[in-house]
DNA sequence: TTGTAGGCGTTATCAA
DNA sequence: TTGATAACGCCTACAA
């Protein structure tokens, strides 16, 4: 069929392990073997079968990515195609693939993980994501796998490296930010609450309003899906508040949902951000694309993907690497969705 | 280290032989032993080695995904993460995994192809783009490697697979919405003219036209890369024209550059549909979120993948499969960028 | 119906 | 510095 390292060796008039060798550049192979060897290779077009070399390493150089329950949704979510931008960088750099894990639901995807793990095709596995109670989590770390996550684990994060940014710090900076140009009566706008990302972001929000003497009122508190019409629902009833009560400003933890909130004040018709601003978060590709443009907090999506390969194959290749956290930093992207509050 | 055929062999009392048959279903077992091997297989916690198996068998069960020239740029693009949706939908359903080549220029991914291919490490592949003079594509039409391409082949699409819309007839349909609706000048807003698509929607455009009997203006047509800022010249050229030459509508090949050519247009203090309209190519996520919502040509970007898939696997099984053209049909879904032209 | 043995293409150990 | 040879885990004639 293919030609394999026996043919090479027929055609050098060396034994197959010798050509192993030289493949692998093995410093006790003559020069001139060597030479003659890489010849034939060329000549005969030869390259060498992943497959076969996998079974004899027990290593694939290829890392496994977990999408969350439904990687449908997930897809959709304009982090991926950005942290998968980094993700690639990172493996490439290390010279690894990257295989999805394919599956519509939680159960699907957790099997297919078991596949990917016991059946050995993958050295390693990236989560790409963080929620409570996880059972491919747990799976990884019985089994003793190495693995990585982007975001805070739910628990014993000092025992499981992870990449994420300071949630919590990132939260306080884009309140204080409101806070700075004027605003007192700023509503949180979150994702899912049993993601952790959310939980964090609130928790910074709700220090930075007691650093500044605001009070927090669990009404401006609003928790809706990363998916696109969430925001609506949420939105109006915070603008049918008397006038004097209702929010200035929305900080609002996902860009999608920006959009959808952006889309509902217009119906409502209500300018940002003559009306009301709006601070956002993760800062994709299209939040400078909105009318008008998003301020942002920009995450680095791309870092966290790049970081999360990088430090995985670190752990694949020195499987005794103590566990490390990762923080990506953040920073405000100041556009034109946020003003100075008029008094 | 990890429990084999040998391990549950030895357990159940049988040759690794009569596991490796269990697994297959081999009808000629007994249904007894093959109940007793089950057992020892459950008990031990067995699952069959992937890369053993592929060695054996000379087939991986992955599909290679092969994206244009450089990944970054496609990943960002809205399209990638629906293909890769459909395209995950139907290799999960034949128990295919996808596998991504990295790399972030041609020379880098061409590099990946040979790898992955030679290197046995996947059945086949699926080509996300089509292109000119494409290096990748000779390659795997030289070595008679199973592959499916998204799009249209540059040439001898008789002897591709390959899975496509009508690009033509949707240029056509869209062109003729417009004139539907009083249009007459209407301006052509393409992506990169070497891409095929963008070519034959330009055909279908000038083939609407013809049968209005409306001119066909070189001047009306501008190529932009899909790339965001893209539209920005393009469209401020056209907008300077004398008010009584200037286009009452675009035709925009890309969601993204619609984006682009929204908020440009805006800038020049122009309304969409009021002083123009805009009806925009793929139906991408955000092509409702946008303001106003855009008039598109949905395309069926899931379907597209899904059938990638689908007839890749269909080939890689029988590799004496037919070369088929699959269409994928698109449907104009009209939002609020279009109106009927004001005399 | 089941077992034995050789092979898939490499790598790695041990001699030479 | 090189060559035999035995793994790696599974599949599949061929034999029994």
């Amino acid at each position: 069929m293919s030609v394999t390292i026996k043919d090479v060796a027929k055609a050098a008039n060396v034994a197959p392990s010798t050509v192993s060798r030289v493949i692998a550049n093995n410093p006790r192979i003559s020069e001139r073997t060597k030479v003659k060897v890489r010849e034939a290779m060329d000549q005969l077009g030869y390259h060498p079968n992943f497959i076969a070399r996998s079974l004899a390493n027990q290593s694939t150089q290829v890392i496994g990515l977990v999408t969350p329950g439904s990687s449908d949704v997930f897809f959709q979510n304009p982090f991926f195609p950005t942290v998968l931008r980094g993700l690639n960088e990172g493996a490439h750099e290390h010279q690894y693939a990257l295989q999805l894990v394919t599956g519509k639901n939680e159960e699907d995807i957790y099997n297919g993980v078991v596949q990917m793990v016991q059946g050995g095709r993958v050295d390693g596995v990236v989560l790409l994501y963080s929620k409570v109670e996880d059972r491919i989590l747990s799976y990884l770390q019985e089994r003793n796998f190495p693995f990585v996550m982007i975001g805070k684990p739910y628990k014993m994060p000092e025992s499981i490296t992870h990449v994420d940014n300071d949630n919590i710090q990132a939260g306080f900076d884009a309140t204080e930010f409101l806070i700075g140009i004027g605003h007192e009566r700023i509503a949180f706008v979150g994702g899912d609450n049993k993601l952790v990302v959310t939980v964090e972001r609130l928790e910074g929000y709700k220090e930075a309003l007691k650093k500044a003497g605001l009070p927090y009122h669990p009404r401006y508190t609003v928790h809706e899906t990363f998916l696109l019409e969430g925001g609506k629902d949420a939105i109006c009833a915070l603008m049918e508040l008397p006038e004097n009560e209702r929010p200035t400003a929305l900080l609002v933890t996902d860009d999608l949902m920006s959009l959808g909130v952006l889309n509902t004040l217009s119906e409502l018709d209500m300018t940002v951000p003559e009306d009301i601003s709006i601070i956002s978060f993760n800062n994709v590709l299209f939040s400078e694309m909105s009318r008008p443009p998003l301020t942002s907090v920009d995450i680095n999506i791309f870092q966290l993907g790049y970081e999360a390969s990088s430090q995985l194959i670190k752990r694949v290749e020195h499987k005794d690497e103590p566990h490390h956290r990762i923080t990506v930093p953040h920073h405000i992207i100041a556009r034109f969705s946020t003003e100075y509050v008029k008094k």
